[in-house]
DNA sequence: GTACTTTTACTCGGATACCGTCTGTCCGAGTAATTATGG
DNA sequence: CCATAATTACTCGGACAGACGGTATCCGAGTAAAAGTAC
């Protein structure tokens, strides 16, 4: 059992689009470029991102991607669900039922456990936010390489 | 991303194993059978089990698996480790580092989010064992059901 | 110069292929108790 | 009756096949801006 690095890629794509002026959007392609990720592939996770409402999306020529929400409205948690989806990480196979001839759905041990354990990881994940990465980024990186990645994306914005 | 059907089916085997008198052993065949698992495939799990030093193994006619510790002393976690590993749910891929042409691997902004959100995680499974499952088995479910369990483990145990 | 058409540069969605992992099966080897055999 | 050999019933570990999901690629369709064309 692993996270997806499609949610990594996705966490630090929209960190890219928080830099992006008013209106302005950056071609998937050019995101892709930027992560270091397989084009074709990455724009299945950009699509993923907009149905979540997490990303807006413009067709067309001049067209791309930017953010639907302020940084601060957008968690790790909803990036994590956009991805993955909203399955738990523990779904009961219903092997102690069978095994005690039970028909109470509500008796499954496991099942409890596993959701407390699960609810208090995604509170983390719910409570840090984008902006929260902003926040640290601007502190622990040097300001020259984060700038260089600002004018990197300011070239290849459009609008 | 899903936690393995092997953990709860190893959770539900140790809870068996729980109920054999001091000294008796159950074969890996009875065992998978009463989990209604493939035998072939739970005799590689048993063995994880064995190696994490949570079983013991008898080999030989007259042979099979029990306890090697008290249910107290076995919590989800261990279980969870001996099956899926100690590996994070988490690892970073590097985006962040290539983006920003960084060289100092402290800077990881997710993976501390994500270590800090499975620590709490792992904390809840720690806490829980074998033992707290076992009490919660006794209370919510019809005594007979159970008796019924524990006499068709009585049936096939040996030594 | 305006209206229309074509080109261009994107997003969107489906079909498909690759590959690693989990699941499941099979087989030979090792081990220990039971049974069979020979004197 | 006792010692040894064969059988039995397990665990152990590797090799391997199938299923599934994440990754990755390609293609056609839709969309909107820009460029070209006709009058």
């Amino acid at each position: 059992m692993h996270i997806k690095t499609g949610v990594e890629q996705s966490v630090y794509c929209i960190l890219l689009l928080t830099f992006l002026p008013e209106k302005a959007v950056l071609p998937g392609e050019a995101i892709s470029v930027q992560l270091g990720s397989s084009p074709t592939y990455f724009q299945k996770l950009l699509r993923k991102l907009v149905n979540a409402d997490i990303l807006a999306s413009v067709p067309g020529s001049k067209g791309g991607f930017r953010l639907n929400k302020t940084p601060e409205e957008i968690s790790i948690y909803d990036v994590y669900v956009a991805i993955e989806g909203k399955q738990s990480l523990y779904s009961s196979s219903g092997i102690f039922h069978d095994m005690l001839n039970l028909k109470d759905k509500d008796i499954c041990l496991l099942s409890d456990l596993m959701e407390e354990a699960e609810s208090s990881w995604q509170s983390i994940l719910k409570r840090q936010t984008i902006a929260t990465l902003t926040k640290a980024i601007e502190k622990k990186c040097p300001k020259e390489n984060l700038d260089l990645l600002k004018t990197r994306i300011e070239e290849k914005m459009v609008l």
